[in-house]
RNA sequence: GCCCUCGUAGCUCAGUCGGAUAGAGCGACCGCCUCCUAAGCGGUAGGCCACAGGUUCGAUUCCUGUCGGGGGCACCA
């Protein structure tokens, strides 16, 4: 493209050259508006200048290019042949799912991912459900372009709901109620009811709520590296150490018995205390050490946060940046609140009285794939609504279901084709150029997108794509299987086998996807 | 009051670096099973991309403002 353009003396040269994909198949299969965006500064009509490019690509066609053609105000378009998508499906099915679709862009670079760090005080509830699926996706989505990734999970052991929480758990024990500012929960009495006579109700209660948090989260398919405590930070002098670093930098002040942290010079709002006047620590001191100690192990922090922490980010990006990191090495993905419903009623959450839904309440009810899929539907930047007994539901309103049907289609079909008597022959004596079929090419195309479907989402942290494009070769799926009989009798032998690779292809492009989004798919309905 | 975020079909939402006639699913309506699951497929209807300016050859996309929904503005964790 660029030399076409240095042969028709094009000045200035682009300095990047755009392909992408027509929204619309008649516009071919990839497009590029460079004529448009050059031709004012050269000084040229851009149809004229999309019309010279068009004829000088034209004398001499690029492999598996079918032919170029103008279109419009002066697009370029690039009409490939089916050659290209055979070609595709090859690649498809030799790199497999652990091949294909991989990218090497996070080589080397390590990325600690820090997210649900729910409060050791119960079990993980619904409010950490979106948050945690999104997590856990987007580690899987760094993993698979390279970086080395860390999942990992704070804990906040430190403070005063911990007190508040092991007086309710005495309190329980005793068959007395727990005190006004603490814990409510059913969970709270069946666990007192557990607790040994002699156990420090304080340090037990963590351990009970950690072990009942892991495996609640191991149920919807997510699983830490590391479980990070905050007393373990206190232990080890890191806060102090911090402390001493900022003053040393010149970022902290003394005023009215406190000790601040001068934020404002990196963009907060105000000034932010770390050490109140009574001699106790902020949460906010710790949580810089705690971040301190993560940039020690990783090159990049991305935190995952709900929508109603989201005031904290200048002033935590602040503190990175005075303790002389980039504001860029800290991301703060915040992830906007579900509303839960069932049956179209408001699910009402309460914390007060300890009326939650929990996270296994979740997976109990709709399963762990629904559940997960339904959570990465939409971007975090939307409010989401979800109906959990539309999630449950088996029916069209259900997109779960509707990518879990192409799956077991499949399988369907695998062993339809080995009753009669159909193995898959070697790729290399198999015919693909039979694949002409509108629907086999529309599956090829579709599988040909995963690759930078992967790499976007992976750069903008956004698994919510993957669900998308997971839908439509499902769709396009949904369609080749009903125009395209792999077995039967009006489809030859050989026909039968380019399709049985086709369909080998659709598999492997559907584990690679619903890998990412952590949701396994059942062979069977 | 200030900050973040969202506003796209009746509903739930996609829409990448600004591109062509704005997409999908559901719902509505009309079709399609002698064969791999009809839990599917095809078609029709349905849009002032909240509104008003601006930048641009070109704006759903970028900028400013207005309106509306959600969230947040502690020497609380």
């Amino acid at each position: 493209m660029r030399d076409a353009l240095a042969a028709l003396a094009v000045e200035p040269l682009p300095e990047r050259v755009d392909l992408e994909r027509p929204a619309r198949k008649e516009h071919g299969d990839w497009s590029s508006n460079v004529a448009l965006a050059t031709a004012k500064k050269a000084g040229r009509n851009p149809r004229e200048l999309a019309s010279q490019l068009v004829d000088h690509l034209n004398a001499d066609l690029p492999p598996h290019v079918e032919r170029v053609e103008i279109a419009g105000p002066g697009f370029v378009n690039f009409h490939l042949a089916p050659t290209w998508l055979h070609d595709v499906l090859s690649d498809v099915v030799t790199l497999g799912t652990e091949g294909f679709a991989r990218s090497d862009a996070g080589v080397g670079h390590t990325v600690n991912v820090e997210f649900v760090s729910a409060n050791p005080t119960g079990p993980v509830h619904a409010g950490h459900a979106r948050g945690a699926a999104y997590g856990d996706s987007v580690a899987r989505l760094l993993e698979r372009c390279g970086y080395g990734v860390t999942r990992e999970f704070y804990i906040n052991d430190r403070g005063v709901q911990m007190q508040n929480f092991g007086a309710s758990l005495a309190a329980r024990k005793k068959g007395e109620e727990p005190p006004e500012d603490g814990y409510k929960g059913q969970y709270v009495t069946d666990w007192a009811a557990e607790m040994p006579d002699d156990a420090d109700p304080v340090a037990w209660g963590e351990d009970r709520a950690l072990a009942d948090q892991r495996e609640a989260l191991a149920a919807f398919n997510v699983h830490f590296d590391v479980w990070y405590k905050e007393l373990a930070l206190v232990d080890s002098g890191a806060i102090e150490e911090t402390l001493d670093e900022l003053r040393e930098k010149g970022h902290v002040f003394d005023d009215d018995g406190a000790t601040w942290l001068r934020s404002t010079e990196f963009g907060d709002d105000k000034d932010r205390v770390l050490v109140k006047s009574d001699g106790e620590l902020t949460y906010l001191a710790p949580d810089i050490a705690y971040h301190r100690d993560k940039f020690s192990r990783a090159e990049r922090l991305i935190n995952v946060w709900g929508a109603d922490h989201h005031g904290y980010v200048p002033r935590m990006k602040a503190a990175m940046q005075a303790l002389g990191h980039d504001a860029g090495e800290l991301e703060v993905a915040i992830v906007q609140l579900v509303e839960l419903l069932k049956d179209g009623e408001p699910v009402k959450i309460s914390k007060r009285s300890g009326n939650l839904i929990e996270l296994r309440d979740i997976v109990d009810e709709v399963g762990a794939d629904a559940a997960r899929l339904t959570y990465l539907l939409q971007s975090i930047d939307s409010r989401q609504t979800v109906d959990l007994a539309v999630v449950a539901s088996q029916g069209m309103e259900n997109p779960v279901y509707y990518v879990q049907m192409a799956h077991a289609r499949i399988h369907g079909i695998t062993r339809k084709a080995a009753e009669a008597g159909f193995e898959r022959a070697p790729l290399n004596t198999v015919d693909l150029s039979l694949l002409t079929h509108e629907r086999e090419l529309d599956v090829l195309r579709s599988l040909s997108e995963l690759p930078e479907t992967v790499l976007s989402a992976c750069n903008d942290r956004a698994p919510h794509r993957v669900t998308t494009w997971v839908r439509e070769l499902a769709g396009a799926f949904h369609g080749f299987y009903h125009d395209c009989y792999v077995v039967g009798e009006g489809v030859s032998p050989e026909l039968t086998q380019a399709r049985l690779w086709l369909v080998e292809s659709a598999r492997v492009g559907l584990a690679i996807g619903l890998d990412l989004l952590g949701v396994s798919a059942p062979e069977q309905l």
